[in-house]
Parts: C-alpha cells; sequence; structure tokens
DNA sequence: AAATCGCTCAACCGCATCCCT
DNA sequence: CAGGGATGCGGTTGAGCGATT
C-alpha cells in the first residue's frame, strides 16, 4: 500500500517499506536505541532519509502501536480530544497508548469528519455542538474528491495553540477558572516526574487564594493555603497542553499510591466530575463524561460568565 | 468479467521548533 | 546570539483493494 517506490535524486529509496528495511531498521533501533534518526542510513546502509526512517519507527514497527479498529470508548475519546485540541493530532494521540497521530490523523479524516459535518447538519444528533471549520475556500461546493477536512485556524506562534483559537466551539478560554488544583506544588512535583522537560516555572498557576465551595456549601478543597484554581489566561493555554501531555495514570498514582504522595491529593477535578467518580486515567469514563459537557462545566462556570 | 468508484492508510512534503556548536 | 542541522508535526498524496455498477 501507499506510494510505489521511487528514488530521490541523491539516490535515497522512497515509498513502501520492504520486509529488509524494516529488519535494518529494527536492528539499528535495538541496538542504538530511538533518535539519531540521520545516523541510520550512515550505520546501516539503508537507503532512507532520517525522517522516513523515524516514521516507518512511529507508525509501524514501534513494539507498543496497537493494532485493530477504533474501538468506540477511543473514538468518543478522539471527538471530545479534538474538539478541545484541534488537529493536534499527536496530543490526541498522546491520550491513546498504542494508536499513532497519523492513525488518529487517517481515521478523523475518513471517518469522524464525516460524522462531524453529518452531527452539524442534523441538530437532533448528540453531537451537534461539534463544529467542523472550514476554511474559506471549503465554504465553496464540496471538493472533488470526497475526502472531507476539518480545518482549524493557522496555528499561532508559540505560545498559543490551535486549541486555544476562539474559533473554536469551546475553547479553553470557555471554561477557564474551572479546574481546581489542590496543592500546586505536588501537582507541578507529578507533571515533573512525568516529563522532566516541564519546568515549575512552566505550570504558571494563578495564586488566587481562591476556595472552591460547592452547591451544597462544602468546602470542596478543604482549608490549605495552597488550595488554587487555575487560572487559565490565553497565554496558558500551552500549559494546559502540558498537563494533558503527561500520563494521568501516573498523576493517579501520585494521587492514591504511593507514601511520597500520601495524603496530598494532586489534581481536583470539578465537582461534577468527582460526583460521578471520574478516575483520571479511566478513558473510558473521562470520555463518557466530557460527552456531557454541558454539565461538568457546570453551573458555577454560567454563573461565571453569565 | 470489466470498469469505475470510494475508502483506507502508509508515506511524502513543507514548515515550525528544538538543539547543538 | 546566530546559524544550521535534526527532529517533530500536520496536511496531503496516491497505491491498493473491496464494493458497486
Amino acid at each position: 500500500m501507499g506510494r510505489g517506490p521511487r528514488c530521490s535524486k541523491d539516490g535515497l529509496n522512497k515509498g513502501a517499506w520492504m520486509a529488509a528495511e524494516d529488519k535494518l531498521l529494527l536492528d539499528y533501533i535495538k541496538n542504538h536505541g530511538e533518535g539519531k534518526w540521520s545516523n541510520v542510513a550512515k550505520e546501516t546502509g539503508l537507503k532512507r532519509c532520517g525522517k522516513s526512517c523515524r516514521l516507518r519507527w512511529m507508525n509501524y514497527l514501534r513494539p507498543d502501536i496497537k493494532r485493530g479498529s477504533i474501538s468506540d470508548d477511543e473514538e468518543e475519546l478522539i471527538i471530545r480530544l479534538h474538539k478541545l485540541l484541534g488537529n493536534r493530532w499527536s496530543l490526541i494521540a498522546g491520550r491513546l497508548p498504542g494508536r499513532t497521530d497519523n492513525e488518529i490523523k487517517n481515521y478523523w479524516n475518513s471517518n469522524l469528519a464525516k460524522k462531524m459535518a453529518q452531527a452539524q447538519s442534523s441538530p437532533q444528533s448528540k453531537c451537534n455542538n461539534v463544529i467542523v471549520q472550514q476554511t474559506p475556500d471549503q465554504a465553496q461546493p464540496q471538493q472533488q474528491c470526497s475526502r472531507v477536512s476539518t480545518v482549524v485556524p493557522p496555528r499561532p506562534p508559540t505560545s498559543t495553540i490551535a486549541a486555544a483559537s476562539p474559533l473554536h466551539h469551546r475553547t479553553l478560554d470557555d471554561f477557564c477558572n474551572n479546574v481546581a488544583i489542590n496543592n500546586t506544588n505536588n501537582l507541578v512535583k507529578a507533571v515533573n516526574s512525568v516529563d522532566s522537560r516541564i519546568s515549575s516555572e512552566d505550570v504558571s498557576l494563578s495564586t488566587t487564594a481562591t476556595t472552591n465551595t460547592t452547591s451544597d456549601g462544602d468546602d470542596q478543597l478543604g482549608s490549605s493555603p495552597t488550595n488554587f484554581m487555575m487560572d487559565f489566561n490565553s497565554d496558558d493555554h500551552e500549559d494546559f497542553c502540558k498537563i494533558l501531555d503527561c500520563d494521568f495514570a501516573n498523576l493517579n498514582n501520585a494521587i492514591d499510591g504511593d507514601d511520597e504522595h500520601q495524603g496530598s491529593p494532586v489534581l481536583v477535578l470539578p465537582k461534577q466530575m468527582m460526583d460521578k467518580n471520574i478516575q483520571a486515567a479511566d478513558f473510558g469514563s473521562l470520555a463518557s463524561f466530557l460527552e456531557s459537557d454541558e454539565d461538568w462545566l457546570g453551573n458555577d462556570l454560567n454563573v461565571m460568565l453569565s
């Protein structure tokens, strides 16, 4: 499948990979690990550019890749994450273990984009709140080919993300202030333990000492001085993505597991989530919960916005 | 049976960002 | 700090294949 073999002007192979090429690449990675893609050709004699090697590994050869069709839960989660993140396929894939960004992108383009477009045109659908954005030229009659593209606005430079675009139906702006963080130090610690690239400075949290009083009058967060509402300003969206980008399972470990974090809950989900006993690492439940966004965005936010 | 259509998915391309010197 | 190479990402392409005509 894919493109037939061609040779570029510098003598490198292109197109579909042969089994022998796969073996060369696998052997190289077994011995040297991932990365240093530009060295693969030099050290193995493989006539492939580094980019091509990386792509082959990431999308096909990696042992943890999950084969088979996308489950309903996965599909649901993809839809919700896409709503949140836009076409940030790698971020979405990061939340779906074993799935690649390419696979999700293909699945979206060949399945979900159409579903979303149909949902948009039929107001009764439960997915009718998903906006499929179109570029001006796509506003014209359907292109000759059957492909349906959903397009997010041009990616803004550095500090903002596509999901933060005001053109998105529900952006992070829409539910800013709605994530309550209990004990930010531990969140930062947990995040850092997952991805050491994220410095504590990167997770910029508003130090507005806000306690989250629930509708029934209970103080959700207790009286700790380290309770904060996470205040997502427009410039903070990237930070939110960094949090999304870490492994929720590890966060959960930090929450209920080891002694190191005992007694210091890390991430307090919105009350509606807590009421439904959603575990952050339970993607199925999380997807179902997100599906009910009318609820989890909740009264507090509606009051805030009104 | 042959031709055409439509879909899937691996792979390519260009651009952005990161990282090293 | 600047420049250049490496890497990562998202959009797009096109061969292969099953379904339909």
